[in-house]
DNA sequence: CGCCAGTGCGCC
DNA sequence: AAAGGGCGCACTGGCG
């Protein structure tokens, strides 16, 4: 069943909205909701505008729920697949077109950017003379028909579960936050930089490193601006292409050595400061902000924090509670299994049926593992560098029905067509300077950097639709009080009890499994999710 | 002063 | 060794 639920614009009342059409008002939302008849709790589908909006607010007041609908990422995947992507995806907008009103802009599209004015910035749309949970209940049958129609409901309905599960995990995520040591992170930064700086001063470690590279050139120079920096080395007589450290690395000067050292811990510095923990961290939890589909592969995004580029070495910030453990799994080879499993090319298949899937496929590359890893590695981006021609011949004609896979992806992209997941999810269009340059003396150029994007979408799209699949089912199975705090692409953190350790890694596998037969069915292809349980992130490889 | 593109680099 | 896909974010420096 499911019942429809919106929240007040003020206060904690809000309303439910039966099957039956009825709608109720309740005072306390989040109330209502905890004390749902418990026979059926687990059985609702709650189904709302937002997830963002509402579940805050309901986690708040200690209640979680099982399921949900989010009616605005689902409205999101249908106007994709609909050829109508980049449409306003509220529950408004979609009311809006499906009465042939004028369709308001989605609101975080006018707000847009700043931590925490998301949705604070203007009062909720009167609405079209209905009330809100009418409005989100006809929007969702809507929705219903809508998916009813495409050409592979079944599938579509598994992603928008998995997508509005992966709302509500992150919004618990962002809720409950990740374990960060926040003593262990100062000593870290002091360590590395010396100590934190007075307000407006170079960490003194970062200070000595730029004194050192302007004695090394014998002059002033900003090591944070590329441009003064390329201006440096040719008064030394040196000509740099750019600043990159792997071209710096090459250079033969005194200055190379203390302006590496200088840029690595200036981008700690910056990025992962004091000053970013002062924002980000509080009574030893890291609260991101996950941006659940934010990626056009449906991959999550950060909308800051920059959960999803913490630095390996900052994962020694990362440290259970005591008592507690942390269960860090990772998929291992995500990618290349998934094509497997697409393309139901046999020979590939029965590699990636190993858990070592490029070992099993050396064999066909000359007996190089390395080999092996380019060639797929190549198939999935586009690669077409160094040996890569060479090996996907052999890719060719060793595993036709994957070649053939990422070629059609890669050829509908070049000819501005939509490709799609494994699950339905559909690649934005063209755009109109696309169609503009194809046709002009860059055409080929803008052609191919087409291919490679959707050759690469339907890999990255459908490993990114079998994560967050696993991450639903193992929501489901974790005990309590173990939670997931962390995903990270392929990568899941659950903070558990010691306790509960080997009920969560048996979780973990069962979940990887599960998430297998559901999106694959009976297939060859094994999906490894290796779990280890650490007290400290740094420890997990 | 804010805005924006370019650069560079962290993660997968 | 540094190519091929996807991101976020800090910083510089030019512009209005």
């Amino acid at each position: 069943m499911h019942v429809v639920v919106t929240e007040d614009p003020e206060g904690p009342g809000g309303t439910l909205g039966h099957e039956n059409g009825t709608v109720t008002h309740v005072p306390d939302l989040a109330e209502a909701i905890g004390s749902w008849p418990e026979s059926d709790h687990r059985e609702v589908r709650w189904v709302w505008g937002d997830t963002r909006r509402v579940y805050p607010g309901v986690l708040g007041r200690g209640v979680r729920v099982g399921r949900c609908h989010d009616v605005a990422l689902t409205e999101g995947l249908l106007l994709g697949a609909e050829g109508r992507y980049g449409e306003p995806r509220s529950a408004e907008a979609a009311y809006a077109r499906l009465h042939g009103f004028a369709v308001p802009e989605d609101r975080e599209a006018v707000v847009e950017g700043g931590q925490g004015t998301l949705f604070e910035a203007e009062p909720r749309e009167a609405g079209f003379g209905v009330g809100e949970a009418e409005l989100v209940a006809a929007v969702y049958q809507d929705q219903l028909g809508r998916i009813g129609r495409l050409k592979e409901p079944g599938r579509f309905r598994l992603l928008v579960a998995a997508e509005s599960a992966g709302a509500l995990i992150a919004a618990e995520m962002g809720f409950f936050g990740m374990p960060w040591r926040e003593s262990v992170h100062d000593a870290l930064l002091t360590e590395l930089l010396g100590g934190r700086p007075a307000h407006g001063m170079r960490p003194s470690k970062l200070q000595a490193l730029a004194d050192e590279v302007a004695a090394a050139f014998g002059q002033a120079v900003n090591p944070d601006s590329p441009q003064q920096i390329i201006k440096a080395f040719k008064s030394a007589g040196l000509t740099v292409p750019s600043t990159r450290s792997w071209v710096l690395k090459e250079v033969d000067h005194p200055g190379v050595k203390p302006l590496l050292a200088y840029k690595e811990l200036a981008r700690l510095y910056s990025f992962h400061g004091w000053v970013w923990a002062d924002q980000w961290v509080k009574e030893d939890r890291f609260r991101a902000e996950y941006v659940v589909g934010g990626v056009v592969s449906g991959r999550w995004a950060t909308s800051g924090g920059g959960a999803l580029q913490i630095p390996k070495l900052m994962r020694r910030a990362v440290v259970a509670d005591e008592g507690w453990t942390l269960v860090v799994a990772d998929a291992a080879q995500l990618e290349p299994r998934v094509l497997a499993a697409m393309a139901g090319d046999g020979g590939l298949a029965r590699a990636a049926g190993e858990i070592d899937l490029y070992a099993a496929l050396a064999k066909a590359f000359g007996g190089q593992r390395d080999a092996a890893k380019i060639a797929m590695l190549s198939a999935m981006y586009g690669g077409t560098s160094g040996d890569a021609p060479k090996l996907l011949a052999v890719m060719r004609q060793r595993f036709p029905q994957a070649y053939a896979f990422v070629e059609d992806a890669a050829r509908a992209g070049e000819e501005g067509q939509l490709v799609r997941s494994w699950l339905g999810r559909t690649s934005p269009p063209p755009s109109a300077r696309w169609r503009e340059l194809v046709s002009g003396p860059e055409g080929t150029r803008a052609s191919r950097d087409r291919g490679r994007f959707t050759r690469n979408f339907v890999v990255q799209a459908t490993a990114a639709e079998w994560a967050t699949t696993l991450m639903a089912i193992l929501r489901h199975h974790l005990p309590d009080p173990a939670k997931l705090v962390f995903f990270q692409h392929d990568e899941v953190m659950v903070h558990c009890p010691l306790d509960q350790t080997t009920t969560v890694r048996s979780a973990i596998a069962t979940a990887a499994d599960e998430a297998t037969r559901l999106l694959f069915g009976d297939t060859p292809v094994r999906f490894p999710m290796e779990a280890i349980a650490v007290t400290c992130y740094a420890d997990a490889k």
